[in-house]
DNA sequence: TCTGGGGTCCTAGGACCC
DNA sequence: TCTGGGGTCCTAGGACCC
């Protein structure tokens, strides 16, 4: 199977429409102002020259390069080329396609030539969009998706059974797709560093660890192992959030009543859509230092109403009993599961 | 004046039931 | 002088990804 990444997605985007910023270091993030608190979405490979990486406040990166042009972000333009990029990846012949995110897709294809095949896509997005992207081949999806990486930009890489050890043996188990820091660290824990040494590791001590489940699937990850066929069923969401940071602190009752009101009523535009009530509330708070907690309750009965999800979360808020200033608020609506399940 | 916004999935542990 | 064991539902919280 084919792992499909585009290349710095929401930058190249701009760059279309831009053509002047080409060759600029360009980061496109938050609001495009970079004293607001927001964060990169992505940067141009220029822009990651200074050391700027997805994920980091604006304000960093303007610090670490004051000549970068900052960009809003702009949804649907992004989503509109997203289904260009889709629409061309399942025109290909027998091409069954799992999307993952805006710019990213697995691509299950019976081909004799796997690396033929994928220079196809690319010339073929190319041709349809204007856009760059890589192409993972592997064995499996785990195997397709972290090949992806070693293409970068605009190339191919094969990651399969007979080169993973060679390739991803002596790489830190944070290289893998789903072991993120702190699991790296927890693994260390246990004497566990490479990726060698977790697919060679005791199950019993990972099951202690991890539990009954993800333990074994730790090891599995290390040895590559994973799903191997592509599922292209459309993706059902099981909720729907708003959340946002105030670039002013929230300090009194009424800003937050206000706040938590106005976050209620966008998710309740979106469940509406979905056509799905809302049977759970999320309530997410980030207090001033860098405390961030989330609460929950099921609702009595599904609903869309606005208020009542909004008296819901403002309930569990005050059940936190702290009244140090807010700084992020972020309201989910879980929804009734659809006829069948999910 | 450090740390977005959209998601998903997993685990632990208490309550409750038979 | 005992209080098992299996199952479900619920909430809190952790972790990861794009």
């Amino acid at each position: 199977m084919l792992h499909v990444d585009m290349d710095q997605f929401l930058a190249a985007v701009e760059l279309l429409r831009r053509p002047e910023l080409r060759g600029k270091p360009v980061v496109v993030g938050g609001r495009g102002d970079p004293t607001e608190r927001a964060v990169v979405s992505t940067a141009s490979y220029e822009a990651r020259e200074f050391g700027i990486r997805s994920g980091m406040p604006l304000r960093i990166a303007a610090r670490k390069c004051p000549d970068a042009v900052f960009l809003p972000v702009d949804f649907p333009v992004y989503e509109a080329a997203s289904a260009q990029v889709m629409a061309t990846l399942r025109a290909h012949p027998g091409a069954v396609v799992e999307v993952l995110g805006w710019d990213e897709a697995f691509v299950g294809i019976e081909t004799e030539d796997p690396v033929a095949t994928a220079h196809a896509l690319q010339a073929e997005v190319l041709a349809a969009t204007d856009l760059h992207c890589s192409i993972g081949i592997g064995d499996t999806l785990v195997r397709a998706k972290i090949a992806t990486e070693f293409g970068k930009p605009q190339g191919t890489f094969v990651l399969t059974e007979d080169n993973w050890v060679e390739v991803m043996g002596e790489r830190p188990t944070t290289a893998l797709w789903g072991v993120g820091p702190r699991i790296g660290a927890r693994l260390e824990s246990l004497g566990i560093r490479t990726v060698a040494e977790l697919a060679s590791a005791a199950v019993d001590e990972l099951v202690g660890e991890f539990g009954p489940n993800t333990g074994p699937y730790f090891r599995d990850l290390g040895r590559g192992h994973g799903r191997h066929h592509v599922d292209d069923t459309p993706w059902v969401p099981r909720a729907h959030g708003r959340e946002t940071t105030y670039q002013r602190d929230l300090e009194t009752p009424e800003e937050v009543d206000a706040a938590v009101r106005e976050l209620a009523r966008r998710v309740v535009e979106d469940i509406e859509r979905e056509g799905r009530a809302c049977a759970r509330v999320h309530l997410k708070v980030r207090f001033k230092p860098f405390f961030t907690t989330t609460r929950i309750r099921k609702l009595a009965e599904p609903t869309y109403d606005a208020d009542m999800i909004a008296d819901t979360a403002l309930d569990l808020l005050a059940a936190l009993d702290d009244d140090r200033p807010i700084r992020l608020l972020g309201v989910r609506a879980e929804m009734v599961p659809p006829e069948g399940g999910y």
